[in-house]
DNA sequence: CTAAAATAGTGTTTAATGTACACTATTTTA
DNA sequence: TAAAATAGTGTACATTAAACACTATTTTAG
């Protein structure tokens, strides 16, 4: 309820004890097919030479998702993408300098050279795999990526996560390979390759990219039946974790 | 990212613009085999007369679920149950006298008649079913029982959830009801015994209730394995509208 | 006192799905 | 030209889900 029913005054006075509060976020992609999070070098105290997930105070005028596009587009010029709530951190001390209530958003992007900027408040930007974090992460921020990390996989197994990483045109087995990336573990090419096709989701087309051996055919996530909706396509069933 | 590196000036002066930041708790329970949640009537404008989740700003010392705790507790008199959080709603216009963020809970609670309480600042406190909502909801709390309700059915088939709506001695009938209550749908008798028995979180006790056919036997939830930790025990699987 | 109603609980059959893994196909490379 | 590399298909078996018929034990109505 957001009614304490104070008054002009009592409501005047308040305001000297209120939190602060930041969205977060934290933006995957796949580099050279794997999994990699965005970091940004803090320049100052607290924390300072440390990573962080980039983020920061919300305007008064923007929602909260609003407001981690923002961010998001001021740390990578990405637009348009992927983005979900994933929790929202609030312990007293997890910031020495006063108490802040953390928005944490997921974001994913199609991984793109040419996107990331330093801003003025850090030294530097850098995409980490998420197999190998660095050990210097600011804040509660390692606590936030690990759910991070955990809601995706959970998520992965019954939406359409993982097209977002793809681009438009992609092959089966580059598809199962972001799974068994952000499961975690191999699966099969057969029950992949037969699975996915039940699905329907996918649209063959006459391309095909050639390589080493056989060359691959390449189709393209449909985005016909209710554009923005995510679809089901749970790979698997028998997972505990889920967030 | 907490970072903003403000001054000390600069600090002082974004406090006038700082969002508020309430705790707003769904708290569901079952009355007569039925889910009802708990609503509080408004005294005052915004919404006088109307419904609200319960629910107030959080003290600078406590954390998120503190708070929510806390203000559960004075509402309903209710501590140590299970709580976890739904989702921060921060639209701009939400709350038409300022900019406030709510990070919303969800609680389940044994039904106990005694405890209800009347806050100072609201006309009634009462239980509804949430097959039976009143229409006079107050701002976006529609949206957020919405929601919460679909996250409750969402996580009711992988987890533990509906434990905490029953007593401590209940059947299994009564348990599957609670699983229809919830779905919104009937499952099969004979489906259920087999599923909840093979998920071993039951333990069998030589307590019996007596009503007008069979006495049916009494069952207690196992507490045994990683106290706290919720199990997984999934009903179905083929739900697509997980939260 | 007995049959019917009410509730509890078990068993069985069939369909659907998941899993493992062997096989075929088409290309490049040595 | 054979081997290696990659792509893609098929099949058999095990596990699980779904439907539903059956048995069991009590209260209630006559």
């Amino acid at each position: 309820m957001e009614d304490h029913d104070e008054t002009a005054t009592t409501y005047d006075a308040s305001r000297y004890d209120r939190p602060s509060v930041t969205v977060d976020v934290v933006i995957f992609t796949l580099i050279e097919r794997e999994l990699h999070v965005l970091l940004v070098q803090r320049k100052r105290w607290p924390y300072e030479g440390f990573w962080a997930i980039p983020g920061g105070f919300i305007n008064m005028d923007e929602s909260l998702e609003q407001a981690a596009r923002r961010e998001l587009e001021e740390e990578t010029g990405v637009r348009d993408l992927y983005m979900e709530q994933l929790f929202t951190f609030g312990d007293v001390g997890r910031d020495p300098r006063t108490r802040v209530i953390s928005v944490a958003y997921i974001a994913l992007v199609r991984f793109d050279a040419q996107h990331l900027r330093v801003s003025d408040e850090s030294h530097d930007v850098r995409w980490f795999p998420v197999s190998a974090l660095t050990r210097d992460i600011a804040f509660d921020h390692e606590q936030i990526l690990a759910y991070a990390i955990a809601r995706l996989r959970s998520k992965l197994e019954y939406t359409t996560l993982a097209f977002q990483l793809l681009p438009e045109l992609f092959s089966i087995l580059e598809l199962k390979h972001i799974y068994e990336q952000i499961l975690d573990e191999k699966l099969d090419k057969g029950n992949f390759y037969r699975k996915i096709k039940e699905a329907g989701l996918l649209e063959e087309t006459t391309h095909m990219r050639e390589g080493r051996g056989r060359p691959t055919r390449l189709w393209r996530f449909k985005r016909d039946r209710a554009s923005d909706k995510q679809f089901v396509f749970r790979w698997r069933e028998d997972r505990s974790d889920r967030a």
